[in-house]
DNA sequence: GTAGAAAAGTGAAACGTTTCATTTAACTGC
DNA sequence: GCAGTTAAATGAAACGTTTCACTTTTCTAC
């Protein structure tokens, strides 16, 4: 492994001016800048990252924490994220759950963190949180000088998706939960539970876990009894997907049989058949403000500014009724996110 | 920033005496250990990465390069190679390109290496690797005792997709290439021109990029003129996806019109209208085997044992004519995975 | 030609660990 | 109670950079 003392060596001159030509720092002339840069070259060598972040402090990276790559829900999330970083000369590293403790995060091998996974402790991140360790969180209510939430606005969708429902004249709803440590399915299923109450309507509450087999049972379940709901309302499209899968299996149709609505517009819900009502957000959009909010932290000091992102629920035909006694051309041929005509 | 001196000085002992209590390593009494644990957790200590691994020189994480998040494809890799690393006291980290030359592989913040992204040049990688640094390669081929190259067996499944079409009449054929850099892209297109040479067909290559948007411009292109093919290859789902939505504003439908099939079998492909004939591979186990060789060798120097990764035509609507005199039911209700029933 | 200023270059300390080589303390068995 | 061992604890060097404070060289203006 060359090291910087070799570089210097061979260019015949000193560490320090080795290290000021290689960075451009320092006062050093243009003919010895360029020696040493040609015995860099030359000698192949690269700084050791782990020497210099200590002396500098600063990684120039930042570090986006995610409990796993599947269920085509970050993927979009991440990809805003990857696009604003490579206008920075910020340096990206994504560490999905990992047994030893999650070290890069703990470690500060990063600037500034963004974390989406629910089995880093709030107390963990209230710790960590500081002037020189910014965070962003996008699935937790928390809050300081040093952390950024940035949470969906989970009641502005359901409500809507609730209001579709009810118009429709739906009375005899279900919900199907998520995981009950996310704060986002507590949010949507307060959000359900209590426009329903408005209504005066009971809603039986069915506990999933975000999987599309928790959805795939539940439904099974359901569909024992003789006793069917009119629509189900699905913490996510994930458990959607599955709840009309076994619909499928029993000979059931969307909406007809019982309307399903997912949430989050993961691809998927759009190509499905039938499609699937659900409840759109930007996600990539989410990704950027979460990046340029910490970058602009990190390098300026800017104050976080909280801010909820929004949701828009897309009516498809997993709960229009009578959707093709109406126009009904449009919607599929569009991208994904496009919601249907207006 | 709590440093292990703090530690030591708060527990009353030395350096070295704290380092070895944090480590349990050397050789340290039962109650100053103790002690020093307890020193730790009350100043909420935790040890420097960089001081750390620039001593020990290992930093016992694995690194993957991807180009990016988007497109569906590498998700179930990344799924595999999360899976297996979980089972092991290893670190994981994802680095999408990055404008700054990648300074995480450069300046070895990893033990090893699974590289997929093209924008890596091979000479990087040659230069790179060593016995202290092996690399595994899932994009191109490239091969010694420190580069591992798994690559797919492309051209198992695209025979398999040429005698389907051939076998079924199909002599008038079309291939809507990938991105000119792709070792894949090139695989599939040399064999399945080879396979239409042998077969004296003259197939046209029109030249996408792997984008759905690239396979809908060329469809377009291609359906100005008079002259349509009866099927097309595409060399990935991304463009089959684009190609069918550009027939479906015209009009057409596959496979009457133009039967087209894709490669990869990515999630939508199944749940399309129609659904997508494509070529399928355990991207799960793919991952897997990459970590899995990848700390073998970091280990044990255990040697790199090359292999392709099998792939298998799955025939979907896309491509069946007349489906649906025959037995129709099973596929669409099965996972993304399964193939037709046999 | 010289004083003074600017430019170019250097030595050494520091970043926070780990670990080698030593010293000191605590046990043995007789 | 002592020599010999083993256990426990320590000081200091090292990892490869960056950067401060300083010295040497080169330039400028008179």
């Amino acid at each position: 492994m060359t090291t910087i003392r070799d570089v210097a060596k061979h260019a015949g001159v000193s560490v320090t001016a080795a290290s000021y030509a290689l960075n451009n720092t320092g006062t050093i002339g243009e003919a010895t800048r360029k020696r040493v840069l040609e015995a860099a070259e030359e000698l192949n060598y690269h700084p050791n990252a782990f020497a210099r972040n200590l002396k500098k402090r600063k990684t120039h990276t930042i570090g986006v924490f995610i409990s796993r790559f599947g269920g085509s829900f970050y993927e979009e999330i991440l990809e805003g994220i990857h696009s604003l970083i490579l206008d920075t000369d910020y340096e990206l590293l994504v560490c999905p759950e990992s047994r030893s403790a999650r070290r890069i995060l703990l470690h500060r091998q990063v600037d500034g963190a963004i974390v989406f996974d629910s089995k880093i402790s709030d107390e963990q991140v209230l710790k960590l949180a500081s002037r020189h360790f910014p965070i962003v969180v996008m699935d937790r209510d928390l809050q300081n000088d040093f952390i950024l939430p940035l949470l969906l606005d989970n009641p502005q969708g359901v409500r809507e998706a609730f209001w579709h429902l009810h118009q429709q004249g739906f009375r005899k709803l279900a919900f199907v939960a998520g995981a009950m440590d996310s704060f986002d399915n507590a949010e949507r299923m307060a959000t359900f539970l209590a426009e329903a109450e408005r209504h005066d309507l009971h809603v039986p509450v069915y506990q999933g876990n975000f999987t599309e087999i928790s959805g795939y049972e539940i439904a099974k379940a359901i569909l024992q009894s003789d006793d069917l709901p009119e629509a189900v309302f699905c913490a996510n499209d994930q458990m959607a997907i599955g709840f009309l899968r076994a619909m499928k299996e029993h000979g059931l149709q969307a909406p007809n049989d019982i309307a399903v609505i997912g949430f989050d517009d993961i691809p998927l819900a759009h190509y499905m058949q039938p499609s699937i009502s659900t409840i759109g957000t930007p996600r990539f959009e989410w990704g950027t403000t979460a990046v340029r909010q910490l970058i602009d932290f990190i390098e300026n000091e800017t104050p976080f500014q909280p801010q909820r992102i929004p949701t828009r629920f897309l009516p498809r035909e997993s709960s229009i009724l009578n959707l093709h006694s109406q126009t009904s051309t449009g919607e599929t041929t569009h991208g994904p996110a496009s919601p249907a005509p207006s």
